[in-house]
DNA sequence: ATCTAAATGATAGTGATTATCAATATCAAA
DNA sequence: TTTGATATTGATAATCACTATCATTTAGAT
């Protein structure tokens, strides 16, 4: 839960500084459920803090990715959804192209793949982003009903 | 090469027009080597039709995803990078975050296993998009030269 | 050749993200 | 604990990729 040590520590190494907002987004981003975009991330952030601007949104997010704490996700909208990163649990996502579900994956097997793959080509892989579209469960014959959205 | 008679069906089918814009764009797709973007198909496809208009490009691009010819990806900058879909040849992507060249993969494995998880999960599974980042050769240990682009 | 709906192209508009910059807050040093 | 240098913030303008609009053109049927 609390990689808050570990943002203070990375974020003092760098000479930058442990302010307020970056503590409350990170903060927030730990406890949303799915996949929030920025904007719900900064709607979030602003319940706690009435005065956060949506750039320092923005630059935060871009600030957690750059030290390995957040990831970006492109799950066919047109924008990106973030998602706190739990180093036990690298996984993949599924997006329904009717109901806009997304759903998740572990496969340790397609992660080894990917790695054997890549060190045969000399490549040093640091971010894997496996995404599948199609169509769920309940989209897939003729239609039942689809609640959740990213 | 030539996909150019399924694509005249598929309009047709569809009771759509085979305008030469499309045929064009089509064209310069499939002859383009690498992942061009939007801004590179109206450059391409303006030398051989002055007049041809940036939105058609737009427009043609997300006809041929629909068809099923062209895929669209992701390569980490801002926007999309278009490919003519080899159907014999599905493949995956990686870039390299410092000079930007990408390396295409094949892994029927990879293939297998995303296909039979979910087929477990009970989804159908339209497309399937890996894309690794990180370091290539050239620029993973202390930098030598790297050359191509997206 | 004529007709009609589909498609085009110029351009305005949108939505997401980034840049700018004066005001503010962090944190180290005095 | 004040002070001071400077990193950061927040309001907002700007940019960038892409989409909608609409008058004009064109494909393809008759
Ligand atoms: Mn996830
Ligand atoms: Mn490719
Ligand atoms: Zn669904
Ligand atoms: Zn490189």
């Amino acid at each position: 839960m609390r990689s808050n040590e570990s943002f203070a520590s990375a974020i003092r190494l760098r000479g930058m500084k442990l302010t307020r907002q970056r503590q409350l987004i990170l903060e927030v981003l730990e406890s949303s459920r799915g996949h929030p975009d920025a904007e719900m991330v900064y709607a979030k952030a602003k319940e706690r803090d009435p005065r956060i601007g949506f750039a320092t949104v923005y630059r935060t997010l871009a600030l957690l990715k750059q030290l390995g704490l957040a990831e970006e996700h492109n799950l066919g909208e047109g924008h990106g959804h973030f998602e706190a990163v739990d180093k036990t649990k690298p996984h993949f996502h599924f997006t329904c192209l009717k109901c806009g579900k997304v759903v998740e994956f572990v496969s340790p097997q397609i992660l080894r793949t990917t790695q054997s793959l890549c060190e045969k080509k000399g490549l040093l892989v640091t971010d894997i982003h496996l995404h599948f579209s199609g169509y769920c469960r309940h989209c897939r014959p003729a239609g039942s009903e689809c609640a959740e959205k990213p």
